[in-house]
DNA sequence: ATAGTTTATATGAATATTCATGTAAATACA
DNA sequence: TGTATTTACATGAATATTCATATAAACTAT
């Protein structure tokens, strides 16, 4: 049941953050049956592209505070999927990447993110999703 | 400053993520200055339209569990800004409902909240803006 | 009405997040 | 260069969230 509410109703914070949290938790249910967290998903889909990053660029990306990012990054790396080592330029760094098996974990989640992707993007009409996307990256641009 | 990793960039459920957690982000300065939290300054936003919501519809509105809304009522509770009574008709639900302190306190809140996405809607774009939310409002229609 | 099922909320234990702070490295500048 | 400031990360204590489950009321079907 969606329950509408007077004043959060047409309130743009409230539609993003509802929007977002009903995309989320749709992916959420084929992240969790792979044994992942939100989180941890994120933190993995982030560090696909890269090479390494640093804990405080995590902590950026994936929208969390930077202890709980150092946490979630013990905690993946107790669980083997991500491996940190010290940076060399900066000593302070302590840069985070994927392991063999990390990747080898996320890779099918990728594939299935896509593929989510493609039916919102189905179910919503391709030009309204390119536009939703273009606004939302305006906005992310503008003020982030 | 703002980091752009590869996959998550362009991802729709990411950059709605990253706009919501902006855009509330933002607010969240001027809700934690007048001492709620995210979460309880949603709870009071939620009831200010209404007479009074269940648990279970606060959980629905502000996108927690059930027992998170349980739990944070009963410190808004101790707190003051909100009364429980017993449903007449369904003796399980809960009625949660603002007393007059909370209303007084989510008052000038409820102005500061219109006047930051009037800021917002006056950065982007009026016409950006309203096609935002009609997107927003159709994905929401369409798949919560 | 009765038994079985579902629904709404509460609660304790486990887990995760956050705040405040500490440490060490980098940077600024006198 | 030496000292002050800032930055990056870690950590312990406090707080919040979640999971699993319990309880009680409402429905369903007989």
């Amino acid at each position: 049941m969606t329950t509408k509410s007077g004043f959060v109703d047409d309130y743009l914070a409230y539609l993003l953050a509802r929007a977002s949290h009903l995309i989320s938790s749709e992916f959420h249910v084929v992240v969790e049956a792979s044994g992942l967290s939100l989180m941890a998903w994120r933190v993995m889909a982030s560090l696909s592209g890269k090479d390494a990053l640093s804990v405080g660029e995590l902590a950026d990306i994936v929208l969390a505070k930077q202890p709980t990012v150092t946490k979630l990054v013990g905690r993946m790396e107790d669980a083997g999927w991500v491996k940190r080592c010290d940076a060399t330029h900066d000593k302070r760094q302590s840069l985070v990447s994927l392991t063999a098996a990390g990747r080898r974990k996320v890779k099918p989640l990728l594939v299935l993110a896509q593929t989510h992707e493609s039916q919102v993007t189905a179910d919503i009409g391709a030009a309204e999703v390119a536009q939703l996307k273009r606004a939302l990256e305006r906005m992310i641009a503008m003020r982030g």
